[in-house]
DNA sequence: AAAAACATACCGACCGGTCGGTATTTATCT
DNA sequence: AGATAAATACCGACCGGTCGGTATGTTTTT
């Protein structure tokens, strides 16, 4: 790679950067170009030069942070557990999972917002719900046949999981403050999975 | 009421009509007035006769929906009956919910996002958020009371059950069709229960 | 010298809000 | 009851300003 390229990467990244802070700070409509480049430092000719428009750069954003976030999900689970215990032991990431993205979330909602309109926001914003869905029925599923999750159809349970979870995402990201829902989010897994497990009888 | 008074009032629910449509296919930003106006076909004179701001018709939709909405749940609560029966009814009014609304979600969002710059926005747009709380914290304790439900923090719990229902709603609004929203609703609130509830041991 | 990486000046479109004017209804006076 | 004044409801041209995007020039690397 040359000094220029090098370069060419930094100024790229750093625009990246600055307009992910602005998208959050005044949404997508109310940022303009001028306020990206006026924050990253750099010129207007330097913007138009790496992105060819305003909608490419929120998209780029937003491939960027779904990319990461699915990494660290995915990532986060141990083989040799049991499925309640690796269960719970995901409710207790989400304490970090918030502290570490919590000026992200505007951006989330603005990407929520947007893709009601834009088919190409839609699709890369849904898929991942859809990618968790299938990623919570397959250890549903397992627990299933492993004894510990009483039998029903594994797609529904999947999905009141994924709902629990955009629930306390959606409160966490409009009340931080309002409560510890690290704590609410182990103790809702711990009901469903309570409701979930087989009884002894 | 005078004849001009009835006009002066139907014009302005015409526009406050327009503008929900508006708001909800283009988004606050991307709706214009003059758009507004187009819709409810009428002048900017007639608009600013009646708005003072474009912000002010946001607002004034927004206090419209809310209104709506707290009347219906909160009316939708049986005396007679058992604490997890009526958890149970109130997740079967879910699919009412979805078809009466569907085209008020984008709005919702809207809502969502507009709350995170904007103050006034967010105190009424987070308010319902504990009122519901609230309202499910004195449940969930009515429930302990009569021993429908097991002992806990009813603060945690009813938030776990807000989080839940907030889950499907965003879910519901950003893919309607990738699920029976309400039976997961059904199932959800099921399972909650379950583990809610006093094992007989 | 050719090309990449920027900078700067600028354009046309649009938008929120204003303002002077008009038409219709309502209140007041004779 | 008829005339007149006042208030209400509404119209639509217009303005200051902003914004996305472009065209062109300048510097730096290859």
């Amino acid at each position: 790679m040359t000094i220029q390229q090098q370069r060419a990467e930094e100024t790229r990244s750093r625009i990246l950067q600055a307009a992910e802070e602005c998208f959050a700070q005044d949404g997508y409509d109310k940022t303009s170009v001028a306020a990206i480049c006026q924050c990253a430092g750099v010129s207007k000719g330097a913007f138009y030069h790496h992105f060819t428009t305003k909608h490419e750069i929120f998209m780029a954003l937003l491939n960027r942070w779904l990319g990461g976030l699915d990494e660290q999900l995915i990532s986060s689970q141990s083989i040799q557990a049991t499925i309640p215990e690796t269960l719970r032991e995901m409710a207790g990431l989400v304490g970090g999972v918030f502290q570490a993205a919590e000026n992200r979330f505007p951006l989330f909602l603005e990407f929520w917002s947007q893709s009601v309109r834009d088919p190409e926001v839609w699709d890369i914003t849904v898929a991942p719900m859809q990618h968790y869905r299938d990623f919570f029925t397959g250890m549903i599923e397992r627990g299933i046949e492993e004894g510990s999750i009483e039998p029903g159809d594994p797609q529904t349970t999947a999905r009141v999981v994924v709902s629990l979870v955009m629930g306390l995402l959606v409160q966490g990201m409009l009340d931080p403050q309002g409560a510890d829902w690290e704590q609410v989010a182990r103790e809702g897994i711990r009901v469903l999975l309570e409701g979930m497990q087989q009884k002894k009888q």
